[in-house]
DNA sequence: TTTTATATTTAGAATAATTCTAAATTTGAC
DNA sequence: GTCAAATTTAGAATTATTCTAAATATAAAA
């Protein structure tokens, strides 16, 4: 990529976070960076080494507070599907999420509008409001089956 | 309850776990009767704290070991729907959960047929094989509503 | 009913992920 | 450039869970 494409590239996720509400800082950046470069839902701890390869000297306090401001506001979200650590994704479209339960893996599952929570038509108890959802399809990857 | 009938009621209980092949013991049988009596999702820590009432010399890795136990035979459940405990439930029907967060609370939606996984049509990876899922809907419960 | 092999229970240590703290640094606005 | 406010940091603290190895309880056989 030329220098010029490059500069181009990071002045538009500048502005993205930028658009966010997010006080632009050379660490954020940085981490928001790494999740788009490999959309394979890691963890802090991948994310941080990761970041390292580029910016030796973050600390992992600061991939925690990096992720915590990106899912705050609302360019990454937490992916819980396990009992294992939290993982981070980067696609804001609404989907559900496999896990394989052999090697780990965690794959993106896209809804068509018949799978999407609001037609689906799950009945609430009187007064319940639902802000967010999360579907966790447990299983064997092709990778991973016998 | 009259003695005969509690009586009853434990070798029902005693039944339940033989069935699944579990070896029974006073730990197990306290602590799949302190699920069963309040269905509300506890956490490990909580099952503690419930089964220490009926029997205080309990230790914490028994209440691990005996959940662990329940969940591999098949009566009980784990529920991961957020960062914190591992929830424990007894309802063996598909059925989503619904988390308050303004209090926590983790309450069982159950699903109508057409809402159950194999109805709503996720189409997965070739070679990708679902065993189980986990429907978590995150929001504010109508004690918490403002 | 006693014996016996095996599984369960236990306290406490170990681990893993995450959060907290308070001092140093960086950022954006002026 | 200055400055207040926010971010970053190392390291300690916390929380949930798992591990370990010794003691005990269970189920089945004798």
């Amino acid at each position: 990529m030329r220098t010029a494409e490059k500069q181009n590239k990071k002045s538009r996720l500048d502005e993205k976070l930028k658009n966010r509400g997010l006080k632009l800082t050379r660490r954020r950046r940085l981490v928001y960076e790494v999740l788009l470069e490999k959309k394979d839902h890691p963890t802090a701890d991948a994310v941080f080494f990761r970041a390292r390869k580029k910016q030796p000297d973050i600390s992992i306090a600061t991939v925690y507070n990096c992720l915590d401001a990106l899912v705050k506001c609302g360019l990454v979200r937490q992916v819980k599907v396990d009992k294992n650590a939290i993982r981070y994704c980067t696609n804001l479209t609404e989907h559900a999420h496999f896990v394989c339960e052999i090697c780990g893996a965690v794959i993106d599952i896209n809804l068509n509008g018949a799978e999407k929570l609001e037609n689906i038509g799950i009945k609430l108890p009187k007064g319940f409001r639902i802000k967010d959802y999360e579907i966790a399809l447990r299983g064997v990857c092709c990778g991973c089956k016998i």
